[in-house]
RNA sequence: GGCCCCAUAGUCUAGUGGUUAGGACUCCGCUCUUUCAAGGCGGCGGCACGGGUUCGAUUCCCGUUGGGGCUACCA
């Protein structure tokens, strides 16, 4: 049996969209499970949208995700090149023998008069296809209009009778009244051959054994097929992927927020669980072990395990499984990711010395265990980088705007700016004896300080919280509280609440 | 409208001609803890409906309903 391959095929028209995304990372995975290679073409056959910033979006994407090409545009390979819009010849030679054995003809509609038609078919409930109208133009028309510099397009002959039956890997056979399809279009009057032809062209040729792509292209299949027909081109494999629906379940779009991949990338995702998430739409690996990584993914994946159903882009399980990678993840790695992210945000300096490194490192990995988002080590842990950190509502009124509490702090302050070893039992052990020695519970004391210190009611242990801050800035920030606290400062507006 | 696809909780899904229908997210409760946004434990909630076939259907068939996609010189 021959080598499986595989290709992703998108059309450079906007930043690669997380249903483009899931389409790639199935092909992708098919390609890696089988051993076989995978394709990137890029489909620019459409001019007017076709951008070259959009072509760049698409590597980038593709690459976060960590999905790799064995043979593409930029990688070359033995069927180059790869970008539709250079291979015009080709579509053109292809077209010419469709023409010349009468499957395909000359079409002299204007686009005006075709939407006229369409639009009387519709008002007559007929469903509006094309009418056949240049289909059997004599000879001597064609040539007669063609001198005339009357522009045309060539449209494909497709089979009147019978059925066109699809064999799909997912849904198996599928059957097309082929009466109920218009003789279509496979060259635009620009010359540039439709996606229905190029498509059909270059799977062939980039001899593309499984045809892995969503579902909104099924109907679109029998019309391959009669091309693939009428080219004596043998049919790869279809496989047609269920489509990713927003909450309200249609299709994906924007009006659904986030669309592109890469606004994941800035809200906080981390590639792997995006990866992750996106494979569990529409296939299952069958256990119940569900955070799999590239290893596992790849192992495990099968056409058989693809869902027929459209799946929801549940954001909510996206954030859970983020979490689940941040809590699992590499710290080294985690604080390369975000010095980024730190930086934009004004909290960290461009170089680090190995010594703040070290602490950078320290804080990711103290505060990983419950971050669900990379954004969330700047909001939440904005108070290890910065002075100028929020008081949370809930901390104001809990605790620091508490009568006993400002003088309690100015205690902890001078107890901690005492010269010794800032360590996480010398924090603990002051703030337990103070606590003793006001006769309270050590809650009663370490409630305030987190407050003080990080501006918030929650995080991780307040003294390993503690002993990354500097002493100095400890005690100041104690005293700050302290003083506005005082001050009748710190006081919850209602609007805070 | 026509054609096609789909149908297990709010969501992602496993699964079977006989199962207490399994897991995950969300939500709720309990618990641990200096706190929860972490951990542990537990709970609520589901086979769309109607006909068949069958000793027996969530499972097979048909229909209904619902949802989606396609109906371009976009892909």
């Amino acid at each position: 049996m021959s080598q499986v391959r595989t290709r992703f095929a998108p059309s450079p028209t906007g930043d690669l969209h997380v249903g483009g995304a899931h389409t790639a990372l199935f092909a992708w995975l098919f390609a890696r499970h089988e051993g076989g290679r995978f394709v990137l073409r890029i489909e620019d056959t459409d001019e007017v949208r076709s951008t070259e910033r959009s072509l760049a979006a698409i590597y980038d994407g593709l690459k976060w995700l960590g999905i790799d090409w064995d043979e593409g545009p930029d990688v070359g390979g033995p069927f180059a090149p790869y970008i539709q819009s250079e291979r015009l010849g080709i579509y053109q030679d292809h077209i010419g023998r469709l023409l010349d054995s009468g499957r395909a003809y000359r079409c002299f509609c204007t686009p005006e008069e075709l939407e006229e038609r369409r639009e009387i078919m519709r008002a007559r409930g007929i469903p509006p296809r094309y009418d056949g109208r240049c289909r059997d133009l004599d000879e001597d028309e064609v040539a007669r209009l063609t001198r005339e510099d009357r522009p045309s397009c060539v449209r494909f002959r497709v089979q009147e009778t019978g059925t066109t039956v699809v064999n799909d890997l997912v849904r198996g056979e599928v059957w097309f009244d082929n009466s109920l399809m218009g003789d279509f279009v496979i060259q635009k009057t620009s010359g540039y051959p439709t996606y229905h032809m190029a498509v059909v062209v270059d799977d062939h040729l980039m001899q593309i054994t499984h045809v892995i792509r969503a579902e909104e292209h099924l109907p679109n299949t029998p019309a391959h097929v009669q091309l693939m027909e009428a080219l004596g081109i043998e049919r790869p494999q279809f496989a047609h992927l269920p489509l990713i629906m927003g909450t309200d379940h249609t299709k994906l779009s924007k009006r659904h927020g986030a669309v592109n991949l890469m606004d994941y990338r800035d809200q906080g995702f981390l590639p792997e669980a995006m990866r992750n998430f996106l494979a569990l739409i529409g296939w299952s690996p069958g256990a119940e072990e569900e955070i799999l990584d590239l290893r596992e993914l790849t192992d495990r994946f099968t056409i058989e395990g693809v869902s027929k159903s459209p799946g929801v882009f549940d954001l909510e399980k996206a954030t859970w499984l983020n979490g689940e990678y941040l809590k699992r993840a590499d710290a080294e790695y985690l604080a390369d990711v975000l010095s980024p992210m730190l930086r934009e945000e004004g909290l960290l300096e461009d170089d680090l010395s190995p010594e703040r490194r070290r602490w950078l490192v320290a804080v990711v990995d103290l505060m990983k265990e419950r971050t669900r988002l990379l954004t969330d080590f700047v909001t939440w842990g904005s108070y290890f980088f910065t002075e100028d950190f929020p008081y949370d509502p809930r901390a104001r009124k809990k605790w620091l705007s508490r009568e006993e509490v400002p003088d309690r702090l100015d205690m902890l302050a001078d107890r901690l700016e005492e010269p010794g070893t800032w360590d996480v039992d010398g924090i603990e052990r002051i703030i337990r004896d103070l606590a003793d020695e006001l006769d309270v519970s050590a809650a009663k004391v370490i409630h305030p300080c987190r407050a003080a210190v990080t501006g918030q009611t929650v995080g991780p242990s307040l003294f390993d919280v503690m002993v990354l801050i500097p002493q100095t800035d400890v005690a100041s920030r104690l005293r700050r509280a302290a003083k506005l606290g005082r001050a009748g400062e710190l006081a919850p507006s209602p609007s805070e609440e």
